[in-house]
DNA sequence: CGCTTTTGACCCGCGC
DNA sequence: GCGCGGGTCAAAAGCG
């Protein structure tokens, strides 16, 4: 607790390139960090049986938007929000709703910048992207039928 | 009617 | 050992 910065256990690469106004309706992605920490998954060992010690890769996005919900193709269902120290905004907490899937998403503001939004997911998606399915599956079929000629 | 969101309380790890 | 801070769960309400 108590950090100078956010997020001081990811290793932030770069920061907002300072350049963005596209006029375009889709948020920009200004940089993006990765700490892939290879681990058990899905292992517990608490009496409580609560929380499960794994560690899994963390992908950290700073985008720019105005709206915190990100709709990356996945359903996020929300389970906890809280308001952090260093920030006046309150940090939102989401998670898969995929039942084998268990990857966590964090979503905070910056309280610098209004506009920016940082987005934490935690784990990887084990399971295919329903939006993106229905999506390229007509794609796929045709693609089939036009491989067999 | 099912699901998601919301809000408060609980729990846990760590610092002092 | 206690306190602080952060994270998660759980029950109820709201919305499509």
């Amino acid at each position: 607790m108590t950090e100078p910065q956010v997020l001081s256990d990811i290793d932030w690469v770069g920061l907002l390139s300072g350049q963005s106004q596209l006029g375009e309706e889709r948020p920009a992605v200004e940089s993006a960090s990765m700490v892939a920490e290879n681990g058990a998954e899905e292992e517990k060992g608490n009496r409580g049986g609560r929380m499960k010690k794994a560690t899994r890769p963390r992908f950290a996005f700073q985008t720019r938007s105005e709206d915190d919900i990100l709709d990356d193709g996945y359903r996020w269902r929300k389970y906890g929000q809280k308001a952090v120290k260093n920030s006046q905004y309150p940090r939102s907490y989401y998670r898969c709703t995929h039942h084998t899937c268990n990857v966590k998403k964090q979503v905070q503001r910056l309280s610098r910048d209004t506009g920016i939004v940082v987005t934490t997911y935690e784990g990887v998606h084990n399971h295919p992207c329903e939006k993106l399915m229905e999506t390229l599956t007509p794609l796929l079929k045709q693609m089939q039928f036009l491989t067999r000629f």
